[in-house]
DNA sequence: TTATTTATGGTAAAGTTTGTTAAGAATATT
DNA sequence: AATATTCTTAACAAACTTTACCATAAATAA
């Protein structure tokens, strides 16, 4: 399904490229260059002409990039033209925030339905969710066809919870479980954990 | 400050060693290898010993490493014996989640102080915490000594209150709004976007 | 004790990524 | 028309990362 053997690293920018071309777009701007682009994510400009050269060109001489268009382009190449349902699990404040939050519908994602293990959360209303129970989640998943989930379990079961979900069908794993996961080939993880990114910070502090 | 130059991905992924550490010991295994610890992790065990060898020799041939010892070693490392203490501004569902977030503790951060700038907000109890003004941030901040921060706020406003943070001190942010943000030199910042870490993840999706 | 197994740490090699430079082409500006 | 801007492509160098290999040391087994 990969075209070309895009390296990793590439595509993990495209995500940040498309963040500040859509802010750059709400600001009625037309075009942008690599320069300006770089200036705005601290990234070389001649990195994002490379980067960008690997899927095509997008841009035109003397007038760098049209933003609407450069973003339309990235869009597709990350497949965020379309929306991706996404299962919640884990209805702590962090699966409550995530819940809630209003940055995934115009960024390719909606989350479609929420779960916890919890007698006391199960049936409750969050936002527009109704929590449902953790036994009924790989059901769920596979009869949705869904691919994308989050988990926001304690780290205590964060492995047994991801291996339901695989098992569901899902490819791709954003966790904020403070552990990592061991998946089968295939399966894509993200992790976000706010106690490593401080501490990948305090090495550097006097 | 820096002993030796140890490249910035080196130091990235000793969070990640030591978070997988403390949950081996937690669970009183008294030793590992480079090979086990690798699995765990999902990283190669050369690459691991090669990491682990930047800073000193840490381990024991036959054995390989005694858990505590290096778990111990790449805290203090990371400065993470000590616990540092954190601001916090935007106290939305994010900023709330985190304020009440139990995974800081043992692991080196303790939430000090919560902002926000919102009339209705100010003055609320949250946890353990009373919001307080934005206006009073850079002054508690500077008297606090405080050096890292977490940003919770919108976008729009994320720039701004960054600049802040950095004018009274602070020289490690923890950046939860979706956008890049801009600091001098010497300035650390880390992104966490939920939907960033997604995208990363779809264009791999079939 | 001796041989075997396990596992580190360092060196060397291989691979990847980034940065630099340059040439060429298209567009915009003066 | 001339000049400046900016992308695309290519080639190369430099820096950085990862992997492979091996000598050595500790632990274990015979």
């Amino acid at each position: 399904m990969k075209k070309r053997d895009i390296p990793d690293i590439i595509v993990s920018r495209l995500p940040v490229y498309l963040r500040a071309l859509r802010r750059m777009q709400t600001q009625k701007q037309p075009t942008t260059s690599s320069q300006e682009l770089g200036e705005q994510v601290g990234i070389s400009a001649a990195q994002i002409r490379k980067d960008l050269s690997q899927f095509g060109e997008f841009g035109k001489q003397g007038t760098g990039y049209n933003i609407a268009f450069l973003a339309d382009k990235l869009s597709e190449i990350l497949q965020v033209e379309r929306v991706w349902d996404v299962a919640l699990v884990g209805m702590g404040d962090m699966g409550h925030a995530l819940a809630r939050y209003q940055g995934f519908s115009d960024r390719g994602f909606r989350v479609a339905m929420v779960f916890d293990n919890s007698p006391s959360k199960i049936g409750m209303q969050v936002d527009k969710f109704v929590i449902r129970d953790t036994h009924e989640m790989g059901k769920a998943i596979r009869e949705a066809g869904i691919k994308v989930a989050m988990v926001c379990v304690p780290a205590a079961v964060a492995q047994e919870v991801t291996a339901q979900l695989v098992e569901a069908g899902v490819k791709a794993i954003l966790n904020y479980a403070p552990i990592s996961l061991t998946v089968p080939a295939g399966i894509r993880v993200q992790y976000i954990d706010p106690s490593i990114g401080l501490q990948r910070m305090t090495y550097y502090l006097d």
